[in-house]
DNA sequence: CTCGGTGCAAAGCTTTTGCATCCGC
DNA sequence: GCGGATGCAAAAGCTTTGCACCGAG
């Protein structure tokens, strides 16, 4: 819906370098559904991918999907998250700033965020532990205080009330 | 195997409270399950813990693990992670501190860790989204700069090899 | 022409559900 | 005894795999 021309033709040569190096096939399949990716403004799982291309033009499987998606996550074009319990989310890498979320546990309205203070941390983890950070997740998982949430007041006992994994 | 008896005693008065407030029944099976996750030092997967249940006194069914894992989760005695992709891991509330993690993408060697720093985003985040957050995860995804790591050189190219999520 | 990639369907794995039985309250 | 909880097995849902065919290099 809202692709950038600009910001396709670059990952595009992302993703054909990343290809080439891995000598991998630049198949057609593969570039339609990085477009159709970096169409997308939000985040989205397979199922919702697969539906999307099926009701375009291109007529691609599953199998497709998985074997594209474990690609562009390998070269950092798309960022895998594990909101829930039984199913993975994605969503483009740019030209999205690094970022975290924060999730609403009454409504999974979902907040994102930045702050430089987690940089600051993962430094320090590099130098105290040896290791190299590739990449990082950080989830709130948080219920609104808002009146206008959509289901304000529902988790306000002491107890939280089992929560609902589906999408809104 | 390294079951502290007092924490015990103290979670299992958590648990019982818990209950009692949601008017659910302490069955002997909940408490079970109970004590065998505070005697885990590790992080945890449903089908070990199934299988170290088998193996002692206690047959419960995996439908029940799932029930009394989610009842242990609502009342924070248990912290349920999604580090993989299909998978959820758990492990005791108490007494670890609220920590954080860092996970080896080679070998899947989870280091934890802790940082004030986290608290003090989680406080802004609330004062300027209103909202209440109830819990955080944060994770770090590293492949190891030591000579001792088990995999250690595998993932030096530029990009990452395709990671084995299996449990090592 | 080769062999990696694809579509399709079946299989795999974790998690959930239906139902008869059991037992906490 | 009532109604929630359990065990078992079957079903569901996401993901991976096997295989024949296709097409990029």
């Amino acid at each position: 819906m809202a692709l950038n021309p600009k910001v396709f033709e670059e990952v595009s040569k992302i993703f054909k370098a990343y290809l080439e190096t891995k000598e991998l096939r630049k198949t057609p399949e593969r570039f339609a559904i990085l477009e159709e990716i970096y169409s997308r403004t939000e985040h989205f799982d397979v199922e919702s991918l697969f539906i999307s291309m099926q009701e375009k033009k291109y007529r691609v499987s599953r199998a497709t999907l998985y074997n594209t998606l474990d690609l562009l996550e390998d070269c950092f074009l798309v960022t895998r998250h594990q909101f829930g319990k039984n199913m993975s989310q994605f969503e483009k890498s740019f030209p999205n700033r690094q970022h975290d979320h924060l999730i609403c546990t009454d409504c999974n309205k979902v907040v994102e965020f930045c702050d430089p203070r987690i940089y600051s941390i993962q430094k320090m983890m590099e130098e105290t532990q040896s290791f190299k950070v590739i990449h990082h997740s950080l989830t709130f998982y948080a219920s609104c205080t808002k009146k206008d949430c959509d289901n304000f007041g529902k988790n306000n006992s002491v107890y939280r009330q089992s929560e609902n994994q589906s999408n809104s």
